[in-house]
DNA sequence: GAATTTAGTTGTAACTTGCAAGTAATGATC
DNA sequence: GATCATTACTTGCAAGTTACAACTAAATTC
């Protein structure tokens, strides 16, 4: 059972290596920061800076010039909010959304591809177990413990 | 069943936070790419540059550099191969082999620490569904194929 | 209403990255 | 066996990323 860390060493290159190869959608070079961010401001209802850059686990002033490249691309916007003139609430615009869109279908068409390698009840399995890891993870002490 | 994507997509952000948390051994500042490159000399016999860089994926330029640091701070040792005057092969140094241990012994600390939130059919099953993922993975036609 | 805290932005300065262009060694071809 | 092509690796850039320190402006605390 010691190749425990070689299975997971593999499992971590490979998804490194996908999140690499991952966005390149049409004329936009999309790297896999900029990426995060997207799907990150999609998923939360007009964050703030702040919660996006939490919940990456980035330092602000990074995350602060990355939101303005995304700016000049046209991804994303930013309104100060009204109830707090200090805090900008971020949204996809339109191209924005439809970046975050194509990834998102790229990515899943890569896992229904992965997931037809197996039979129904690996797929099963398999599933339930990256979720298992996943709550067992967020109990960790050791790393990563701010994250969802 | 279309959560895989979020599931997927948390587990791959804690890899990549656990990477960029891992890597301070005592008065050694190691980041990511340089603890994959440890990593991947340790594993192969004596390789050369191109092999590694392959193996992880790397433009052999960055390598280059990579490895120029990782020699000044006295963690790989690079000698001319007597086959061939052009190849470079790649060790680490004892300073390097410590490091490479250390890292691995804090992923294990880890993966036990995970682990240890879980009965024991769990582990079994969890550690049987990342092989049978990394099988089906590489099989993809999609991303990452020369890898393993 | 002065002092502290919070949200976010800029000034650097160090580092990473990859393309283009180089050197040096090897292999292939005639 | 001289020439041409290929391979292994290195350097010159130029662009981008990163994070610390120091800033502004708004909100909160006391």
């Amino acid at each position: 059972m010691e190749n425990k860390r070689e299975i997971f060493h593999i499992l971590t290159r490979r998804f490194g290596l996908l999140n690499k190869n991952c966005c390149s959608i049409g004329s936009f070079e999309i790297s896999t920061i900029q990426s995060h961010i997207l799907y990150e401001i999609d998923k939360q209802h007009a964050p703030s800076m702040q919660q996006i850059a939490e919940a990456l686990a980035m330092d602000i002033t990074t995350f602060s010039r990355q939101i303005q490249t995304l700016i000049k691309m046209d991804l994303v916007k930013k309104t100060p909010s009204t109830q707090d003139k200090r805090v900008s609430i971020l949204n996809l615009t339109t191209p924005g959304k439809f970046v975050a869109t194509t990834i998102e279908e790229s990515m899943n068409a890569y896992l229904e591809e992965v997931f037809s390698h197996m039979n129904d009840s690996e797929k099963e399995t398999v599933l339930r177990s990256i979720e298992l890891l996943n709550v067992a993870m967020s109990k960790s002490t050791v790393c990563c413990t701010p994250l969802y």
